[in-house]
DNA sequence: CAGCATCCAGTCGGATACTG
DNA sequence: CAGTATCCGACTGGATGCTG
């Protein structure tokens, strides 16, 4: 039996590590192919994309869909759980544009993507 | 230059990880020992848990008070920016409870605690 | 009590090459 | 285009022993 100590677990272990949350970010503006996310997330790499698109998967967060066709068409959209989290990533973003802002030197950072 | 492409990183940047979300949490409800600590994080080593302090309070989140005393008395607590973060770690929290009442089976998950 | 140093296993994630 | 396989370096995090 799986024990957590905090409800924190559980969701940190859904939306946690390097790429989950911004294949999310993405995929909750609407339905992406495998080529699209792979220039919006930036910096990920194939490996990276599919793992993280398959653990997405079976967290039951993104669901997979295939059409039957030559060249291969992929088509990724979240479910309607995926889609609860909209609130929270939307919390994420918002707090960590504050954080920037109060934290970071001028000219030291830059984030190319503010909008959620 | 520091680049992000998307606010989502920052955050996650702060308050990702194993320990970091949970080691807030408890300090947002009060200062606390390093000792407490390492009884309310359950399965922290200390390794893990002053590792993980001295990297919140190198982002700004926890103070670290000394007491000169023998035996030496530590205290740790948010600060204001640390706090800021109670709404985005309550959002995690609760989602993380609805997730785990819509996906795990009966008897195969337990959350020991529950309560923000 | 609080913290550091060391060692080490496991995982994460990147690069590359290849298949249908 | 979508995905798999392999290799490998780097980092994470755990165990243990030691210091003031």
């Amino acid at each position: 039996m799986k024990v957590y100590y905090c409800n924190l677990e559980v969701t940190m272990e859904v939306i946690g590590g390097k790429w989950k949350g911004l294949v999310l970010y993405y995929l909750m503006k609407g339905p992406k192919r495998t080529s699209e996310l792979k220039q919006l997330v930036h910096g990920i790499t194939q490996k990276m994309l599919i793992q993280t698109l398959r653990e997405l998967e079976a967290d039951g967060l993104v669901s997979r869909k295939m059409f039957n066709q030559v060249p291969p068409r992929v088509e990724y959209s979240t479910t309607e759980l995926g889609q609860s989290l909209e609130p929270v990533l939307r919390a994420l973003c918002q707090w960590g544009d504050g954080y920037a802002d109060k934290t970071f030197a001028e000219g030291e950072f830059q984030i190319l993507n503010n909008e959620f």
